[in-house]
DNA sequence: TTTCACTGCGTTATTATGACACAATGATAA
DNA sequence: TTATCATTGTGTCATAATAACGCAGTGAAA
């Protein structure tokens, strides 16, 4: 089908696959070179940058939808997701966005059901960044990676979105181990702490990191240190899958 | 205008108001007689209960809708709530209730909003039980408290939102003092206690719980005690909303 | 061979927590 | 009037958790 057709009959007919006035926004985080990222879309013939986000079919679960969406932009699969909060002031409507873009490809439309008000269930997800293809959709110019703190424009309340994420990613952590989802299968312990301190955005004592983090039991040592690297070679561990799952459940004492 | 009229008005023109495809519905705590307990409503015609429930017009935001709704069941104004959860499951469609309803008042419709499919949002609210009016809507025939032990059977899934809001309120009674909401505006201490216990389901040390709630500094204690109590008269207390608001926002250390 | 930045494994002082003791209170019963 | 007794207010102590810090081991680079 051609770009237009596409989104000609997205905009006249897509009522009758998805619901209505609702819509599901991802963000998906990950971890690279010490940096905490989140995957954004750059909407076409506009520039300005967007969570991935999609909508839910009228026979699907919306985190079955929220995993479509995930799948689509990154190519992983059997991924945790986790709804985090609906947006839902009116004025967050895409009415006039949505006609926008329509106009710049060159479509003319009266009525369409992405006219009307949407409200948005925004999604979680952490995602191992070595794994990921980041792959843009139709409406898409591009799919990349960006530093949290340093963010391009972005439509509607995508930021807010995105803000609330990190928040409720920050106060996760304190709870519930959840490097798990983040890091490759093995990492050593300065990455391990890396990671916590560019979530919470303050610095750890190595050393009490260590001991907490070993006596929630969730760590397996490996016999084998990171080679090649200057000094001392750190260790590398990968988690204890068992024991990081009942963590998860009971919510283990975890402050740091 | 009359039951029958206002019904089949708000099947086949309801669309004309509401958002379609999404729905909230409230869990509505109140404390009595050491009991927590929740508002439930009686569908008419079938005797089956229901949380209060409604759904959002096209220019309102989500949170004023579920304020609408918390007002028309309890008469309260300015009461704090919050989301918790989208329940989305494809099965819990309204359909065949919805039908049946129709039914039963002896209303014939083929096709209705109100039989397609309905996301809902789960909303929590904590009230002051002794400033409560339970009041029925069109749709039901009573309004009335429930132990959370002893529920009645339920309509769809809403025995899992409650139950879900019920692990909310618990896990976040841990890091938030929550219990300003659910009590009359001077209280004891014991009182309290069996609030805290109700809650979380399990009895607590009476010395520690006063150290621990006195030490993050919400009460103010008043110079008067109870009266016409036997044994020793215990002192009343009430908030300090000042220091109860910083302790919401920074989420203190209090665990129990 | 030495330097140096970093890792691994400790110690100690302080604070928070759980378990329990005891005196004070005031309605009720003797 | 006085004794009783369940309940409240305050305090103590042993133990566990936490923060702050020391020091030796390692291995690439100088």
């Amino acid at each position: 089908m051609s770009f237009e057709k596409e989104i000609t009959h997205h905009f006249s007919k897509g009522h009758e696959v998805y619901l209505r006035n609702i819509s599901v926004d991802c963000v998906i985080f990950g971890f690279h070179e010490n940096e905490l990222r989140v995957l954004l879309l750059q909407a076409k013939y506009a520039g300005i940058w967007a969570l991935p986000g999609g909508f839910i079919l009228k026979q699907e679960h919306m985190d079955e939808a929220a995993k479509r969406i995930l799948k689509n932009r990154t190519g992983l699969d059997d991924i945790y997701m986790q709804q985090f909060h609906v947006f839902s002031k009116p004025e967050r409507s895409t009415k006039e966005s949505n006609q926008q873009f329509l106009k710049n490809v060159g479509i003319e439309m009266k009525e369409s059901w992405m006219f009307e008000r949407f409200l948005s269930v925004g999604y979680t997800a952490l995602v191992d960044f070595t794994e990921v293809a980041p792959a843009a959709d139709v409406f898409s110019a591009a799919c990349e990676w960006f530093n949290i703190h340093t963010l391009p424009e972005m439509i509607l309340d995508h930021w807010e979105i995105l803000d609330t994420a990190l928040q409720q990613l920050q106060s996760n952590l304190n709870y519930h181990p959840i490097g798990y989802n983040l890091l490759p299968e093995k990492f050593t312990m300065p990455e391990l702490q890396k990671l916590y301190e560019t979530i919470l955005n303050r610095v750890l004592d190595r050393r009490n990191f260590q001991r907490k983090i070993v006596a929630t039991n969730i760590l397996k040592k490996l016999d084998e240190t990171k080679k090649g690297v200057a000094h001392k070679a750190p260790n590398y561990y990968k988690f204890d899958l068992k024991q990081y799952k009942k963590a998860l459940k009971t919510g283990m004492g975890f402050e740091l």
